[in-house]
RNA sequence: CGGGAAGUGGCGCAGCUUGGUAGCGCAUCUGCUUUGGGAGCAGAGGGUCGCAGGUUCGAAUCCUGUCUUCCCGACCA
């Protein structure tokens, strides 16, 4: 290809409403073009990249013995119907109708699709296992599409769907898919993490995410979405939305700052609406106090949860441990109506602290509205703490739990905390860290929750009907690229891995009016494609040396081959797009020199510039 | 969904307060010079100032509505 013809042109400023490196470089280097908010068009250097990333995919895909398909992504919402999640699945769901006033969606994932082609085509489990994977575009209404390609509402992603007689056989598979996964970050170029997470709106038990680390970078750089808890000791990885932990050890009995007060005591503590204030407030630090904080489930029911001061509500797990399909603070409003209680002034202190038993009617809100408890793991051993009691401007410290507490009937003890940095970790008993990062990729056993919803099944050995069980692996193929270019790129623009890169070779004579330049930079091209195939790039333009090298570096070519001064030689110049160094090579070793030279690039040992 | 900001040639911006026939840099095109890290000079083309209504002799500018885009938030009692 030579750039003369090829559509793509560079930008100098930065369009103004990128935020991320990826986004912004992806524009400048002329990779992508916006077409309206979360939906970009895919320009050929863009689109050779992203073809690149699929073939990979679909060759370890392929060796693990998937294969693959392609299904529609416009669908009916019937079939969605018939799974629970046309409104399970929520806004999120890109929702049209056709002329005649038929509902349909936009596919944000296959399921719903796959499982009913199994259910039709798969009687016997002679026929299973099976494996069935597509690439193609998703649609997902996001709340707010940012980011460029790392959070668009159209994207492309590979997602492939497993059936099995059995659990074990799923297990196996999900082993095996797991390798693959790997396999194919790896050949990316791509370093990512396997870690477990929560399994969202898709269902299901068992999942892993495969994140991108991207905590190489100065805290405050740190892109990705995603906050994944890791020890270095036991190899212990997972999302925070599913993380846990041994809480940091500190001193949860308030004796000690407390000893002034004979016991439970009420103490005015005037407009403490945060923990911080109460903190300053009663001269103690947040892990001695026990605070109570007012859920609504499902916009229906009301759940207070008892959390330790120092420690924050993964709101995932709580939705998860309460079985919510949606879960949010109440309001100010709510609190009033409940309780006549100020926000910061929520405590049941009196219903769980007060004598020997604990009084579960008087937890109830005003004209009886129930309320369950939900008790934090790290709430229980607290010993002589501070909580409120409805009362405003007022808490009580040196409390302690009636005998009977966290036994009763009606309060559940659950995990539903945010793992912090320097929690230990419960495997190694070693400090945890959290890294930020980004989802590239994720493996879910599913079961037989979409099976049986949509009642597919086959016979078994035993001529039963049984539902089939399933799995389901997904690939973002866009954000992969994206996340590369989020992890590969200094100053000058992108660095891709070899592997990923448009193009491997960029020719560029320094001068296309030299003609012995202009004759050396032409042999050179065509004995490169001869080695290379389509890979390679000649900068025919008659533009100045220091443009070119710009454009060069910007988009990102892995080798830069130089026809310049020495020409008349018969020697170029090589450099490594992630290399300062600059090499003289005979012009007729070049061709036999490029591979070598290539493979020198390894993007995974590869660290980025700390700006 | 809540809050904030912004829409002016392809990209980045100024002009708006105090209405008077639209400008700068980059990019594009032509010519000359230059030629190893985003060249210089001279010239050219390209915009119904997001859209709709209103005020006015006159609106990019003032008013109303609307659409779009971006940022922050939607997690702490």
């Amino acid at each position: 290809m030579k750039i003369s013809t090829l559509f793509a042109s560079t930008l100098r400023d930065v369009p103004a409403d990128a935020e991320v490196v990826s986004h912004q470089l992806l524009l400048r280097a002329g990779y992508i073009r916006r077409i309206t908010s979360g939906v970009y068009s895919y320009l050929p250097l863009m689109w050779r990249t992203l073809q690149k990333i699929s073939t990979i995919v679909r060759e370890e895909m392929n060796r693990a013995n998937a294969q693959e398909l392609l299904m529609p992504i416009l669908q009916p919402r019937e079939l969605w119907e018939s799974s629970g999640r046309w409104s399970v699945y929520g806004d999120e769901l890109m929702r049209l109708k056709d002329r005649h006033q038929r509902d349909f969606c936009l596919a944000p994932t296959g399921e719903e699709v796959i499982t009913q082609l199994a259910q039709i085509e798969v009687k016997s489990y002679r026929q299973l296992p099976l494996n069935l994977y597509q690439v193609s575009n998703k649609y997902r209404d996001e709340r707010r599409p940012r980011f460029g390609l790392l959070r668009g509402r159209e994207f492309i992603m590979k997602d492939a769907y497993s059936f099995h007689a059995s659990q074990a056989c799923l297990d196996r598979e999900y082993d095996v898919m797991a390798e693959a996964y790997t396999a194919i970050f790896n050949r990316c170029g791509v370093k990512t993490k396997m870690v477990a997470s929560d399994s969202g709106a898709i269902g299901g038990a068992v999942s892993h995410e495969f994140m991108m680390l991207t905590g190489y970078q100065a805290e405050a750089q740190q892109s990705g979405e995603n906050d994944v808890v890791h020890c270095e000791t036991s190899g212990y990885a997972a999302n925070s939305e599913k993380a846990t932990s041994i809480p940091q050890p500190l001193a949860v009995d308030g004796a000690e700052p407390f000893s002034q007060y004979n016991g439970a005591t009420k103490v005015e503590t005037p407009y403490t609406d945060s923990i911080e204030k109460l903190c300053k407030k009663l001269k103690c630090s947040a892990e001695v106090i026990c605070k109570t904080l007012l859920y609504v489930k499902d916009d229906t029911d009301f759940i207070a949860v008892l959390m330790r001061g120092d420690y924050d509500v993964e709101e995932t797990k709580l939705k998860n441990t309460l079985g919510a399909l949606t879960l949010r603070m109440a309001t100010e409003d709510e609190l009033t109506r409940l309780y006549e209680t100020k926000k910061g002034f929520v405590g049941y202190y009196e219903a769980l602290c007060l004598g020997e038993t604990v009084d579960l009617t008087s937890v109830q809100g005003k004209e009886g509205t129930p309320v369950s408890l939900l008790v934090d793991k790290t709430v229980v051993p607290m010993k002589n703490f501070v909580i409120a009691n409805m009362e405003a401007h007022v808490h009580w410290v040196n409390a302690n739990w009636a005998s009977n507490c966290c036994q009763t009937e009606g309060i559940t003890v659950a995990d539903v905390r945010t793992v912090k940095a320097g929690d230990l970790c419960v495997e190694s008993n070693q400090p945890l860290s959290i890294t930020r990062g980004i989802e590239v990729g994720n493996i879910f056993q599913l079961g037989t929750k979409y099976s049986e919803s949509m009642q597919a099944s086959y016979t078994a050995e035993d001529g039963t009907e049984q539902p089939f069980v399933m799995g389901c692996y997904g690939i973002g193929v866009s954000r992969v690229a994206a996340a590369a270019v989020e992890r590969y790129h200094d100053a000058n623009g992108i660095i891709w891995p070899t592997a990923i890169a448009p193009y491997q070779v960029i020719i560029v004579p320094a001068n296309v009016k030299d003609e012995t330049q202009w004759a050396l930079a032409n042999q050179l091209y065509a004995e490169l494609k001869t080695v290379l195939g389509d890979d390679v790039l000649l900068d025919d333009r008659d533009e100045r040396a220091g443009v070119k090298f710009k454009d060069a570096d910007l988009m990102g070519f892995p080798l830069r081959i130089t026809v310049g001064k020495l020409a008349g030689e018969g020697k170029v110049e090589a450099k490594l797009r992630a290399s300062k160094d600059l090499i003289i090579l005979d012009a007729n070793e070049v061709s036999t020199q490029v591979k070598t030279l290539l493979a020198e690039w390894d993007a995974l040992s590869w660290e980025p510039p700390v700006v």
